[in-house]
DNA sequence: CGCCGAGTTGAACTGAATCAAGAAACGTGG
DNA sequence: CCACGTTTCTTGATTCAGTTCAACTCGGCG
């Protein structure tokens, strides 16, 4: 079931056994179809997800518009940050673009395992630095660069992506309307 | 000497004694006037910093431009993320604002001491887990906001800030230019 | 076949950047 | 403590990248 999350898991840092199987016990599994939403926006985030198979995106609304946060796919851990850690509502959506495999592990059991399994905390801590270090990178890539830079960098960096996600989606999550990276991507 | 940064690590989770102990071990202290750097771009971060007292502020070049990229005071726990945890060449800079007192432990010494002490992981997590939402929070602040609406974002939020910092600075860091940012306070 | 969502293209408009020139604040040395 | 140079901030005029609004094309799908 679940084997694809203990892998990677397993992958980032060694689990012991007891470790393992308490894991196999606490982690569910939900399919979503596309255009499904993960977690809603006013609702606290209640688990840490990681995606088997599909394609999602997170997202929030301001002044009607629909702005595209960040992308996710296989072997991607989503979490809201803000919500799921700290308790508050969540301002953001998770929309599923294409069908999608979840894994998940309750807000309550996580901590519980954290508190029973502490070597799970090294766990914890190397995926948060993995995500904060994504976080800054793509805050390095939104300040201060033109439209073109940013989509060019988000080219290189996430080729993949590209090809994936909708015009509209990657223009919000850029930061500028899909008229103008309509007008990039056909320049050249 | 190092209390400061001790009592803070204390109140992230509580600390064995050994642990403590070992901490005052490898904790070094250092000063820095006004304009010094801490950092350098182009050099591998091998430190992680605490501001006992003072105020600095990460930044980075681009174009011949300097583009500040966050600022950090009293009690804040300073690291070039990628830098430091990747061991690839920073692209920031970090510049002293004020004479600051600054506690620091090494990177070798660190991974060591998550060996040792594996229940420091807790702490680790729990730091980069804080620092994450910060990270994302800026983010979703610079995303699709105008100059205006990121400014007062900020002095919502970090009211001190707008203080203590000089004006070219937080404009870089809003990503747009001082006399934008001039224009912006003025109006009021 | 015809509708609908997604993407492209065009023209007019606008928020912010750029260039330029002063005013204020800061600090250093006499 | 004042004078002078340097740095920081403000204000104005012009330019431009990106937005907005609107019309059109393309490709699926019922």
């Amino acid at each position: 079931m679940c084997v694809s999350l203990i892998n990677y898991l397993q992958h980032v840092t060694p689990l012991s056994e007891p470790l393992r199987d308490k894991l196999e016990q606490i982690i569910r599994t939900k399919i979503f179809t596309k255009k499904e939403l993960i977690l809603k926006e006013g609702e606290v985030s209640n688990y840490i997800y990681f995606i088997e198979s599909g394609f999602a995106r997170s997202f929030y609304t301001k002044d009607g518009k629909d702005i595209t946060a960040w992308f996710m796919a296989e072997n991607d851990v989503i979490i809201f940050v803000a919500s799921f850690f700290t308790r508050v509502k969540s301002y953001e959506n998770i929309e599923v673009l294409e069908n999608t495999t979840i894994h998940y592990i309750d807000h309550n059991e996580l901590e519980q395992l954290y508190n029973d399994f502490p070597e799970f905390n090294k766990t914890g801590r190397l995926l948060a630095t993995h995500y904060y270090v994504l976080s800054e990178e793509r805050l390095y890539n939104m300040r201060r660069q033109t439209a073109e830079e940013r989509y060019y960098f988000l080219v290189n960096k996430y080729p993949q992506l590209i090809l994936r996600a909708q015009v509209s989606h990657i223009a919000s999550y850029l930061g500028l309307n899909l008229e103008t990276l309509s007008r990039i991507r056909s320049k050249k």
